[in-house]
DNA sequence: CTTGCTGCAAAAGGTTTGCAGCTCC
DNA sequence: GGAGCTGCAAACCTTTTGCAGCAAG
C-alpha cells in the first residue's frame, strides 16, 4: 500500500489521456489531473483546490467539483467515501480496497493480490439472486499506531 | 437479506435499552427509535422525519439528526455510507456488510456466514504494520435487475 | 466558428448550532 | 431542582447551477 502510481504524470501523456477520453485539454484540467495522479491521499475537491491555488491563484473552486465529476464521469477518477464523511478521489481507477483510519482521517490504497483473489472466488460462486454486481469494496476501519506522524487533516466535525 | 429485525420494538424494552445505555426516555426518542428498528431500508435522518411526521406533527428535523447522532454515540445504531451521497442509519449495530443498488438507492443487509468467515480468517492471518483493525466492511455495488418494483428515492444528484 | 470550458456569484441541499423553554429523573 | 432534551430558526459547509465571456479543436 502507499506505492507511487504508475501512471507517467507529464503534460504530454496527461493531454493524450484526456482527449483519448473524448475531453477538452484545457490548462486547468492538465493542473487538477496532475494534482490528483501526485496525490496518493484521496484528496477532497477543496484540498486539490487549495494546493493548486498556490501556483494558479485564479483557480476557481466550481472548476475544480466540475472537472473531478468530469475525469470519475470518463473513468478517470473514482469517488471514495468513508464511514465519517466527504466526498474524495482517487486517481486509481482499478480495483483495489482502501484502509480508513478515523484518527487521523487517512485514507490508504489496500491492495493484497490474496484477498482480491478470495473475493473474487467467492463472488464467482456466489449468485445473487435477480442482482447484477458491477463492482465490489472492502473497507478497512482502524487507527494508526505509529502516533504524532499525521494530524487530522479534517476541520474537526 | 432483508430478514426482520430480532429486537422487539415495543416501548417497554425501547425504554430500557435508552436507558440502559445511559440515555434519557422521551417520546421522540422512542419514536425515533422504534422507527429506525422497523425500517430494513436504512433509512436518512430526513426519511425517518417525514415517516414520523405523519403521527407526530410537532417533531423537528433537528431533533432527529441529534437522536440518530446520541444512538450512533450509544452504540445502539449505525452509520452507512454508499458510493453516491447521503448519510444513512442502520439499526443493525453488528457485524455485517452492504448491498448497495445505484439504480434505485437501494441499500440491503447483507449476511453471509461464509464470506464472514473467510474474512475474518483472512485478517486474523493478515498482518497490518502499525495499524489496528477495528472494523471492516465489504460494500457490494451493483444493479436490481427486477425493474419496475421500485422507484430511485433519490432526489435526483 | 462552434462547442464546450472557466470563473464568478448566487443558490441549493443537507446538517449543525444556539438558545429559551420544557421534561425526565 | 437540575441536567439534559426539544423545537425553532439561523448559520454553516459542501456542492451545484446559471450565465457571460473565453479557449480549444
Amino acid at each position: 500500500m502507499n506505492q507511487t502510481s504508475p501512471i507517467s504524470i507529464d503534460f504530454q501523456s496527461l493531454k493524450e489521456r484526456l482527449s483519448s477520453h473524448g475531453l477538452k485539454v484545457t490548462s486547468q484540467r492538465l493542473i487538477i489531473y496532475q494534482c490528483l495522479l501526485m496525490s496518493d491521499d484521496h484528496p477532497s475537491a477543496e484540498i486539490i483546490f487549495e494546493k493548486i491555488r498556490v501556483d494558479h491563484p485564479s483557480i476557481s473552486i466550481g472548476t475544480v467539483y466540475k472537472t473531478m465529476e468530469t475525469l470519475v464521469e470518463a473513468g478517470l477518477a473514482k469517488k471514495v467515501k468513508t464511514a465519517d464523511d466527504l466526498l474524495r478521489f482517487d486517481a486509481k481507477t482499478g480495483h483495489h480496497n482502501h484502509i480508513y483510519c478515523s484518527n487521523t482521517d487517512q485514507i490508504m490504497d489496500f491492495d493484497d493480490p490474496e484477498l482480491q483473489s478470495i473475493l473474487e472466488d467467492y463472488f464467482s460462486k456466489r449468485e445473487f439472486k435477480n442482482f447484477l454486481v458491477t463492482d465490489f469494496q472492502l473497507l478497512v476501519n482502524g487507527e494508526i499506531l505509529d502516533k504524532g506522524k499525521r494530524i487530522k487533516l479534517k476541520q474537526s466535525k
